[in-house]
DNA sequence: CGTATTATTGACTCCATTCAAAGATAGTGG
DNA sequence: CCACTATCTTTGAATGGAGTCAATAATACG
């Protein structure tokens, strides 16, 4: 075990994600600045938490490889998934407000992730100049995220589907992956729950896709076959 | 004119905002420094922009009187509204990732803004240890207002309606205001697009919630009978 | 006072949900 | 390796909640 995860203890400054991350904007003294307070990879299993909803606010997480989704719980007990992340995509900007998280953040399968530790939070933007505006701009990408969502959620469910592939399949590319050829990290129902659909309506649209021609549907598995057409669907 | 607006030429240091706006958690010497950086009481009459979608950032804006809506324009031109903003409510986070705004300010009646400029952003985050801090608990707020939304757009057109209500009195009630009774600063069709229902479906809800002994509707006037219950609707 | 805007109300329609059943897949242990 | 189980997915039929269309009413405003 601890043999295996020996190469993952990278920091910042060699760490492949740099272009994506935090260190995107910031110089070379600056980087090394940050790496000396980063906590490098935390793995985690399917289901475990990063950050649970009402702890003390832990810091800024980044997502170093695997998915997570972002939960929030109503006090009827109600799950609401808000987002899922991706490998290079920060989170934990939600508990900015009131200093606890406001929802939690959970493995969707093996994953790991860094940390900026919230103590170090201050001082850090002292002595790295470009760091809070750093963190500002993954900060409005949260909100971005969020207002993504709240558009999305106006949408019929035929669009709602296209807008779910489409984005993820944006955000894949901009990480470096595969963005025609990609698995689900979410099972029907949660992703009914992301769109504001029942696992059933999911299921049936994406057939419905198929049918078109737009996409292969494998279970878990997504081809996006036509891709310019799907995006135009978006904008219904 | 000149004449008209002069006693509103107030600073940081003597605005009676102070306590529920940027300020709040400085100290008397960064309420100073905060104050030099401040453009403070620019004017605004109904449809009037504080900023537009696209426009460089321009930086924070802190809403001084009246209210004005937070809007995104998709690209067939649909608008959807995303947030109303109250008096001491910040906002402009979302030009904090491209350094351009991704949605509009519009105000909803005669009002009032002071502005932290985009370019003093990074002095002042040097110069004054705890308006990093500020500002990310601000734009914190602004995440879990958009979360809320998201949470909000899964729910019954009662429950969105009851959300609504009792979000609107929480705000204006932490604002000092009125929170029983208060006027609506949205049409019908205004508070259907927030909300993702039709102006009508939204004039039967409010009509729902009065037979009911909720809520007296009158026009855009609304008194809150029975919060309790209200906010019982909330969690259904 | 007349017009434009905003709001209410009713009847009908349709999209997504609900309920129900069956099929597919992955993981487990004998 | 196969059977067994739990979980996830698909599919169909019926239902219902919000949308659409349309007409009228109330209010604001020039």
């Amino acid at each position: 075990m601890d043999r295996l995860f020996k190469n993952f203890q990278v920091s910042c400054e060699n760490c492949n994600l740099d272009e994506i991350c935090l260190p995107r904007g910031l110089s070379e003294q600056e980087v090394k600045d940050l790496s000396d307070v980063i906590k490098s990879n935390s793995v985690l299993q399917q289901g475990e938490y990063i950050y649970r909803q009402g702890d003390r606010f832990k810091g800024i997480v980044a997502v170093k490889s695997g998915t997570a989704k972002l939960v929030s719980n109503d006090n009827q007990g109600n799950e609401h998934i808000l987002n899922i992340l991706l490998p290079g995509e920060l989170t934990g900007f939600d508990g900015l407000n009131q200093n606890r998280h406001r929802c939690s953040a959970i493995a969707l399968e093996v994953m790991s992730y860094c940390e900026l530790p919230a103590e170090k939070l201050d001082s850090l933007c002292q002595m790295v100049p470009g760091i809070a505006r750093e963190l500002f701009r993954h900060s409005g990408e949260s909100i971005n995220e969020s207002q993504n969502q709240v558009i999305t959620s106006k949408q019929s469910a035929e669009v709602k589907l296209a807008l779910f592939l489409t984005n993820l399949s944006d955000r894949l590319k901009k990480r470096g992956f595969s963005s025609l050829s990609f698995d689900l990290p979410l099972t029907r129902e949660e992703m009914g729950n992301l769109l504001g659909l029942t696992l059933e309506t999911v299921s049936r649209m994406l057939k419905h896709l198929q049918n078109e021609g737009l996409i292969t549907v494998r279970r878990k598995h997504i081809e996006i076959n036509d891709l310019k057409t799907l995006k135009a669907i978006c904008s219904r």
